[in-house]
DNA sequence: TGTGAAACGATTAAATG
DNA sequence: CATTTAATCGTTTCACA
């Protein structure tokens, strides 16, 4: 799809606030509302922007554990055998195939240890994984939400 | 601060749409507009909601390659003199300090190859890193937003 | 904390350049 | 593709339970 400054401006506006109007994205790209609303629907028709979603402070709602877990699986398993099954496991917030020793690299949030270790438990015991090494997460320095930097 | 099972539910519909209006997410929670909007302000200035962001694919805007990099650190290297350094590089769109082997795992997100390795060089070029490992993307299975499963 | 009323501002479709 | 108009709908404040 093309994009052009005007709409990249657009997704930066609504990657740092998913609640601005079409108003005032409108103003701050010298476009009127209808305008700017129908580019942000051509950008989420086009797949650019996926969705608006809340930023929420995992701690509040009593998730306060994560961990990286790398995963060794079977010769013949395929990145979509993985993601499929990575799915299934509601603690997973990311996933990626990886280079490298491991095959994949899965991002863990849980209540605590205890839910923690009981995921873990569940996610090799799934038929493809041969092993799996662990990285508990001690502290969050930053997590970025969108795309990251300027969204260009 | 003090979570009820109604907060609950109105950050999860704000986690998968952080663009309801409170009428909408006032008839699914049994509530007026005006009394979401209260506990919305109230879940803002607590932290608990963080902000709101449009989640946009990052191959549509032209960031296309990723990382995970372990960092090696100099023995009295601080969580926060870490945090402050990589927040200075764009790339970054997460950043733990881990248990293991390596002090931090950070998660970069380039346009290329070429560039993911001009931010690797600036990130190993801070003066508390000793040594990093890296680890590349090669596709991305899972990427959640907000706090992961259910909010709860 | 909750509600309803009311003022204000935003969204959206239609018509038009 | 943008704009303006105009009806509709959402937001937000206020008074009150």
């Amino acid at each position: 799809m093309q994009i052009d400054a005007v709409d990249q401006r657009i997704i930066a506006l609504l990657v740092a606030d998913a609640r601005a109007s079409y108003a005032d994205i409108g103003t701050r790209v010298s476009l009127s509302a209808p305008a700017v609303k129908r580019r942000v629907d051509r950008l989420r028709s086009a797949g650019v922007i996926r969705g608006f979603t809340a930023i929420v402070d995992p701690a509040s709602v009593g998730w306060t554990t994560e961990a990286f877990v790398e995963l060794f699986c079977a010769g013949r398993t395929t990145p979509a055998q993985i993601g499929a099954a990575v799915r299934r496991h509601p603690e997973v917030v990311g996933a990626y195939t990886v280079s490298g020793e491991a095959d994949a690299l899965v991002h863990l949030r849980a209540a605590d240890i205890a839910h923690l270790e009981e995921a873990l438990e569940r996610l090799r015991a799934e038929t493809f994984v041969t092993s799996s090494r662990s990285t508990i997460v001690l502290s969050r320095l930053v997590e970025s939400p969108g795309v990251g930097p300027s969204t260009g």
